[in-house]
RNA sequence: GCCGGGAUGGCGGAACUGGCAGACGCGUCGGACUCAAAAUCCGAAGCCCUUCACUGGGUGUGAGGGUUCGAUUCCCUCUCCCGGCACCA
């Protein structure tokens, strides 16, 4: 054994070893359980970084933790490699993403590989493959089929200058970021994915995953569907036949309706004023709203509106309602157009003191009477109905029922329900990505490529400027088709799939990889499925995992698995800050992993990183407690070095030896599997560490002390497996240690034969007792009494109370 | 504004079900080794006061209050920090 510990040369040989057997090739096998442990697979922008160390490293201590446990561990790795990276590097280098893409990959699948992650290289996989992309294009068709694919005109950020639609965050203050050129706000058709069509599922989905996800994840995703209960209502407007149909979740509140308010694009609006002397107007106030509308994230605009000089009516009251066109009204959410109840809704409240139109009170809080003219702002809260005919003296609750069954009963008015969640848009008016499997033809309208004819390959023979829109608009031969249904020549569409979508059913492809016949087959999906653990930034809480959850439900009812929900348990991890922020180039604060492992090497890196904090807060860096963790590897290898070469003398192990293994086989488990609290767990390695070390010079030479130090060994291998492979096989183990079980512990060894009581006065301690652990309270109280300085504080007082905590403490209460 | 999460030594963090607060690590200080330094090893340490010293005492988990023999832990009020959502009718 060499005494100095040398990692590089640990580790490069056991990375070569582990290649060589094949350690971590999984094949499925029916009679053992089943673990997928599945961390959030890259995107190849370059190089790895902190937080992907952190990621998989809390990804392969799992792996290989279950695998010891006796699991079979599927755990694989890929890329996430469209996108629009890739694109605006081969823009700015002349080149084209493809090359860029597959660099970046072998750079960063060599730095993987030296950090000794236990993955399975044969499951690997790249999204921008056609071999992948394929069966996504025949997920689109079969969805298409099955009414859960449109098109629909959005709008869209689009640059004048550079003729190419911009995502969100290119626009920066209503300029392009690339030219500065205008941005302007143009309809398009697009292609929607119907996730709403699944909304409620997906919400209801959410409970079965509660106590296995993070309580924020499932509450950011409940939020963002944002399911609500209502009413649709229909107010006849005077003088035609139309009805503006409203969506409301306070029927209660309907006689204090005073106006009506609709959204800028509301259908009805051009209709109402048409003719009308307001008709200039509203259009001048539509056309500003729109330009408006656009404002900075955040801001709350000041309400404004106009009247359109049309009425309808309360269908309840048949009060003559004035209707107004106003800019805090959506279009997206509900029907376009609200009962505005100034008194009971802040923003109606608002808008109402600003124009002078009435406002009337229907709910009176418990107790009290409210005046309109006193009122500072809108009463939201529930209470007794008032000025409400035959609903008065209600309470909110009642009378939402009441006024909703009256409505639906003379049929002017519905139950409804309403998310927030819209459509997923995934068309991207971008090169890098899977291609949509459509065609248009001028005859047949719409055409889905036929099955037999995927993949859609993406050509490669294009030049990328960044301007003029997609190069596969201009790409005459994947342009130019005919048409498969009348074979007229027809036109391919040139959108490119969101690569969201990749990302919403990777973790079913690596259960069967390398299936030419169909994007995986049904057995090993349910061998394999679904993902037992996951682990990935928190930054994915909505969209990724919103997504793969809609794709795992689609997939179910294509036939394709028998599953809900994808992730069984879900980690999220906290960031990598160092001086207080974010790592990032701009901060000048990053930490290159390649560095690390070359000072240290990989396990010190994966060591320091599972220390430092537990997994779900952020990663404080600090190159000294990096150090540490060094120093204590190095301790570890100098106190195995001395006892193989029989440094100490003794051979006398002390009695709580066997306690000590027992109790930290005990403290390491529980922390990996119950709490994912590695960082404890370490900690208890560690004492364990500083206890053998202690007593290494009177027990160095006894066989249980050796014995303790395997346990450590298999205990640190999960942790910083290339050093505990080269102490196994120098302490006898043979091959990997991967394939020695997890060591359990004898509850019986955890017995303490003797036990301190703590002795307190008034709760204050005073004294400590040494005793057995069956003694009883009598000869307890006995002896603290006994005790100097407990009497000292007993003296001259009455005792009103003797507390006494078995096994812990006891209290004597004075006065 | 609404909804989450958090606040513990100089720092990262620990503490079962309400029972010795500060495990473990970093940093600091003192000592050993060394010509010297680094590395390593041993030891000290929350803070304040007290004692020549041994010691002794008080106080302490963001602030204030409450429940309890006993509160980092439970309840109420407040401050600050982080995250999410934000005109969603």
């Amino acid at each position: 054994m060499q005494e100095k510990y040398l990692p590089h040369e640990i580790e490069a040989r056991w990375q070569d070893f582990w290649d060589h057997h094949h350690t971590f090739q999984v094949q499925h096998n029916p009679s053992r359980k089943k673990y997928y442990c599945l961390v959030m697979f890259p995107y190849p922008s370059g190089r790895i970084h902190m937080g992907h160390v952190r990621n998989y490293t809390i990804g392969d201590l799992l792996a290989r933790f279950k695998r010891m446990r006796g699991y079979q561990v599927l755990h694989p790795m890929g890329w996430d490699a469209f996108g629009m990276p890739a694109e605006n590097a081969a823009i700015q280098n002349n080149s084209h993403p493809a090359p860029w893409t597959e660099e970046n990959i072998t750079i960063m699948r060599s730095q993987l590989k030296r950090l000794g992650f236990s993955y399975d290289w044969n499951r690997e996989l790249v999204t921008c493959d056609p071999q992948y992309y394929k069966w996504e294009q025949k997920f689109f068709l079969q969805m298409w089929e099955k009414g859960l694919v449109y098109r629909k005109e959005s709008r869209l950020n689009w640059c004048t200058a550079c003729a190419t639609v911009l995502a969100n965050e290119q626009v920066v203050g209503g300029n392009c970021w690339r030219c500065e050129g205008k941005v302007v706000q143009k309809p398009m058709d697009q292609w929607f994915f119907k996730i709403t069509a699944y909304a409620d599922e997906l919400l209801e989905g959410l409970k079965s995953l509660e106590g296995k996800w993070p309580d924020r994840v499932l509450t950011m995703q409940r939020e963002w569907i944002g399911r609500s209960e209502g009413v649709l209502v229909d107010f006849p407007i005077e003088g035609m036949e139309e009805k503006i149909t409203i969506y409301t979740t306070r029927p209660d509140t309907l006689f204090g309706t005073t106006f009506m308010s609709l959204a800028p694009e509301h259908p009805l609006v051009e209709k109402l004023i048409e003719g009308k002397h307001e008709a200039g107007v509203v259009r001048t106030f539509i056309d500003k709203t729109k330009r408006e509308s656009k404002s900075e994230e955040g801001e709350v605009l000041e309400k404004e509106g106009i009247f359109t000089g049309a009425y309808c009516v309360n269908p309840i009251t048949k009060k003559r309602l004035p209707i107004y066109v106003t800019n805090f009204v959506l279009m997206g959410y509900g029907t376009g157009a609200v009962m505005a109840v100034p008194a009971h809704d802040q923003r109606d409240f608002e808008f109402a003191q600003k124009y002078h139109l009435p406002i009337s009170v229907v709910i009176q809080p418990p107790g009290k009477i409210m005046d309109p003219r006193q009122m500072k702002a809108a009463f939201e809260e529930e209470g007794i109905l008032t000025n409400s005919g035959q609903f008065n003296g209600m309470k909110s609750s009642v009378a939402k029922l009441a006024i909703t069954d009256f409505l639906e009963r003379r049929k002017r008015g519905y139950k409804a329900v309403q998310y927030k969640l819209k459509d997923w848009g995934i068309s991207r008016q971008r090169y890098w990505g899977a291609p949509i499997p459509a065609i248009h033809c001028g005859q047949c309208g719409l055409v889905p490529v036929p099955e037999d004819q995927l993949p859609v390959v993406l050509p490669r023979d294009v030049q990328l400027t960044g301007t003029q829109g997609s190069p596969l608009a201009r790409h005459e031969a994947f342009l130019h088709v005919s048409c498969p249904r009348c074979g007229a020549s027809a036109r391919r569409e040139t959108d490119t799939m969101d690569t969201f979508v990749e990302s919403s059913w990777y973790f079913f492809r690596y259960v069967d990889p390398q299936n030419n016949q169909s994007p995986f087959s049904q057995e090993s999906a349910e061998s394999w499925c679904p993902v037992d653990q996951y682990i990935g930034g928190i930054e994915h809480a909505v969209l990724h995992l919103l997504y793969s959850r809609f794709f795992t439900r689609v997939l179910r009812d294509l036939g394709y698995v028998k599953l809900n929900e994808p992730f069984e348990r879900l980690l999220t991890q906290g960031m990598v800050v160092k001086d207080g922020a974010k790592m990032s180039k701009s901060k000048g604060n990053v930490v290159d992993p390649d560095y690390l492992i070359e000072k240290y090497g990989a396990d010190t890196a994966r060591l320091f990183i599972l220390f430092a904090s537990p997994p779900e807060r952020d990663l404080a860096w600090s190159d000294q407690g990096v150090e540490g963790a060094f120093r204590f590897l190095t301790r570890v290898w100098h106190l195995f070095h001395e006892t193989v070469n029989n440094r100490w003398a003794g051979n006398q192990p002390p009695a709580e030896l066997s306690f000590w293994v027992n109790k930290t086989i005990k403290k390491v488990t529980e922390d990996i599997e119950e709490n994912l609290h590695f960082n404890t767990a370490i900690s208890a390695i560690m004492e364990f560490v500083n206890y053998l070390s202690s007593i290494a010079p009177l027990s160095g030479l006894s066989d249980s002390f050796r014995g303790a130090l395997k346990t450590l060994v298999v205990l640190l291998n999960p942790f910083v497996p290339h050093f505990a492979e080269e102490l196994g096989s120098i302490m006898g183990f043979q091959g990997s240690m991967l394939n020695y079980p997890w060591p359990s512990y004898d509850p019986k060894a955890l017995v303490e034969k003797e036990i301190t009581v703590v002795v307190q006065v008034n709760g204050k301690l005073r004294a400590q007792l040494f005793v057995v652990p069956e003694l009883s309270q009598t000869e307890i109280e006995k002896r603290a009494r006994a005790d100097e300085k407990t009497a000292s504080y007993l003296q001259g007082k009455e005792i009103v109370k003797v507390i006494h905590v078995p096994g812990r403490l006891i209290n004597f209460v004075v006065k």
